[in-house]
DNA sequence: TTAATATATTCTGATATAGGAATATATCAA
DNA sequence: TTGATATATTCCTATATCAGAATATATTAA
């Protein structure tokens, strides 16, 4: 078996980069409002282009996976196909990443607790490995 | 060019299911704790084996690429690896995702205001695709 | 030393990208 | 009808997975 497709769900959607780029985007563009004036909700794929300053089937191409996974949504309008954000499907990503939450909030106090530990213990024979660890193990 | 690399970033690793399943079985197991015991923050491989029910080396593998994107730390104990947790890495997914709250937070005052304007309003002539849009735009 | 245990790594094959280039399709304009 | 504009789709290629099987490596036990 292969990688798992882009258009299964949101997750896999959003892990390319240029993807999120386009939420952003539409995001901004729904979010701005000008002097209590509404923002526009939907965007033409030229507008995106341009904004985005990518080749025009790229962009077309990346808004096809975001469409397949309900990221956003289209609405034929002549010759034009407005796209606008449907910021709905990632709610299943924040609730799965707000899960994570509590293990960081609490990291200063625990931060603390261990330095007044490591103050009377002295444990060692460990090796470290992994990518920074956000506090020194107490490898003496 | 081909996909970019699970190795990538925290958005790039969690596109796969299993890895995200790994973080719940080791968020879980940090976050039990018994009658005021801690729980344990580390484990084993051959634990995370038996919880999974995968083959040894399909875990390692998984475990390899979340290590390399700093989502979980190793320590080596004899011939045993104890891995375990790192939430921290989880943040930018959660920052990210978080900006997009604010456009389902509204979300019922808007479709309620649209209700409204609907009742009086009736345009049409436009065709619709995309996964069930929650809102029809409002086209005026 | 030899065996057993714990874990990582390598090799293979099927598959699905992502970007680039070219082209098809649909709609509007003249 | 012919041309122009807007957008999608197809073809191509390089690449990186993911699972499975087999194997390598390191550590402890006998």
């Amino acid at each position: 078996m292969a990688r798992s497709a882009t258009t299964t769900d949101a997750f896999a959607a959003i892990a390319e980069p240029r993807r999120r780029e386009i939420l952003g985007v539409l995001a901004k563009a729904q979010a701005d409002g000008h002097r209590g004036v509404a923002a526009a909700p939907e965007h033409d794929v030229t507008w995106l282009v341009e904004e985005l300053g990518w080749p025009q089937p790229q962009v077309s191409k990346h808004l096809s996976v975001l469409l397949q996974v309900g990221l956003v949504s289209v609405v034929r309008k002549g010759r034009r196909r407005m796209y606008s954000l449907n910021a709905d499907e990632l709610r299943p990503v924040f609730d799965w990443v707000k899960q994570y939450e509590k293990f960081w909030e609490h990291q200063l106090e625990r931060i603390k607790a261990r330095a007044e530990r490591m103050h009377r213990e002295r444990t060692s024979n460990q090796t470290h490995r992994g990518p920074v660890p956000p506090s020194q193990a107490p490898s003496d």
